[in-house]
DNA sequence: CTGAAAGCGCTAACAT
DNA sequence: ATGTTAGCGCTTTCAG
């Protein structure tokens, strides 16, 4: 049978509210009683019902975590870790994590997550980017939110992002350590933030090393960033026969489209030409070069975000604001000093 | 503000027993009193407060979900998956999932989710091989325990599990159907239960068609699984020159690896030789001519878990038993009829 | 510094 | 058929 405060409270010689109040480490209790009573705590192996004590403080203790399923199913387990972090951090903090994955398509059946209908959390991390109708949804109940790898079109939020623009320039600035100086960007939609802050990271560094752009060697046309879209990008660089000697790649999967386009046409990696990825999570590639590129400290947002939400729950900030988490640059063999 | 049962109950005129007893769907409640009342709940879109009521039910409502880092983290979302399909199929059933990760190698540290530490799930699931350790130290709780894709190695315990038994069957089978009368075997640690069943499924096959076993070409040296032991005995195989047209690999990680090796060794597939995997995880492999292999439900395998275990929190199951998920023959090119 | 008692929202005897 | 009431395990005034 489980030990209640009561039988702490009987076997220790107090009351229950003193149990409690030592519970809480209340100052107003003599330092005898308190080792009194925690000698018995652990004696009994006692531990507080989440439930009751959730009753009378009204607080559920957890913390929901909501996520589009296409991006916890992918291959690569970025949204994984991302979550797991959250489940890392969430320990030491008394706090569960509930998880609920929504359609990717907005539909307004279900819009709603059931644990902020059922009142069963306290606050909401949501990972990606989530339909706006579901972030409409929620807004209503007062649930703080921190968002974790986007921040939505509008709106003041807590966040924990990826600091891209400092990633894109650590690529590119790396290329250029190495003397290259024609190096191209390819990448997907511009529109996509992410994208687009690591453009500018790209744009930073060229623009203080004092390189021009140039357009002819910046391929944005890809909708996809995928490795097919990677692939089609190298080709359109190599093809046209424009002189480059290294590439930034928005992503990963890019980079490696680009590497099975370079395999393919007889470039070699890296030798005529160096390439840079993003995210750091194509493993396995025993085929390819292994590949320079910028590892995101994904397990890491995860606790960031579940801490900037501890904090806001116990009322520490209150301010809505953003945190920026560096990247990091992992050199491998897909890039050397120019020839 | 959330509306109580007690605000319901004083808006329809009723105790609050009676909104109780509406709730839970009474028959002692007349017609009349029940509409009353589901029409003010309605109106004020009053939910019942899980804690209040886990605390007089002494029941949370929640199901513990287990799962070695190391599983969770591997590159193929395996237990992903799983996890997603108890977490789906919980919703239906009012439960919430509760993950809780454990170190890999057993350490008597945090030997014990915190979940069952502080009473919070009424059961277990446990997916994927973990330490006997930590089944030692649950089982004084006395949780009901319900095994995904593990079975411990001795004792009674419900469990969902793939079954393996048929799928090596079907595997090779396929290939009889196609011609192939030489068909090696290639595996890991036959210790391994999944790979012992895979292989007994393959000795089935073979018995029923009437083709006697040669140790020559069943390749169960590999400890490990992986694409590199998959080259390694697919090398052991072709090197030696023994006359094969078809392998059954143990899994999809190792028939690639065996992909690999003749790919290098110039072996064509299928054209030369026929090769089968399981578990249908190897994605995205262009390189590689797509994989004929045995596809495992895993989002089902994880909502039967749930299933089982909301049927044993029920009371409507009790004695312990093994359900065996079917898996299915995907044809894709990597086999064809023997030349 | 500690204890008594009320009450969080709900269920389940026991009454009526 | 419905209401009254006593808790479930905990926190928190308020007294002492």
């Amino acid at each position: 049978m489980i030990p209640t405060i009561k039988d702490v409270a009987r076997q220790a010689n107090v009351s229950t509210a003193t149990v409690s109040l030592v519970l809480q480490d209340h100052r107003r209790i003599s330092h005898k009683t308190k080792q009194k009573v925690l000698r018995v705590i652990r004696e009994m192996n006692y531990r507080p019902s989440k439930m009751a004590r959730g009753l009378v403080m009204r607080q559920t203790q957890n913390i929901g975590f909501i996520l589009t399923d296409n991006h916890f199913l992918k291959t690569e387990p970025f949204y994984t870790y991302i979550f797991l972090g959250t489940e890392f951090e969430a320990r030491g903090h008394e706090y569960y994590i509930l998880l609920n994955t929504i359609p990717t398509v907005y539909n307004d059946e279900d819009c709603l997550p059931r644990f902020v209908k059922e009142n069963n959390v306290d606050g909401i991390i949501i990972a990606g980017k989530v339909p706006a109708e579901i972030i409409a949804c929620i807004m209503p109940f007062h649930i703080p939110l921190v968002f974790v790898d986007y921040y939505p079109p509008s709106g003041d939020y807590f966040a924990v992002l990826i600091d891209n623009i400092d990633g894109g320039f650590k690529a590119t600035d790396h290329l250029l350590s190495l003397g290259h100086r024609r190096i191209a960007f390819i990448g997907g939609d511009l529109d996509h933030p992410s994208i687009y802050d690591r453009f500018q990271g790209y744009r930073n560094a060229l623009k203080k090393a004092g390189i021009p752009l140039d357009d002819q060697i910046i391929i944005t046309s890809e909708k996809a960033t995928s490795r097919e879209s990677g692939a089609h990008a190298a080709k359109e660089l190599f093809c046209h026969g424009k002189d480059v000697t290294a590439v930034f790649a928005c992503n990963d999967a890019m980079a490696i489209g680009a590497m099975q386009y370079c395999k393919f046409a007889g470039i070699l990696v890296p030798q005529d030409v160096s390439i840079v990825g993003f995210d750091d999570v194509e493993t396995d590639l025993s085929e390819y070069t292994p590949l320079t590129t910028l590892s995101v400290p994904k397990i890491d947002m995860g606790s960031q975000a579940t801490k900037m939400m501890v904090d806001i729950l116990e009322n520490k900030i209150k301010k809505p604001h953003k945190v920026l988490i560096p990247v990091d640059l992992i050199v491998r063999d897909s890039t050397k000093i120019r020839n």
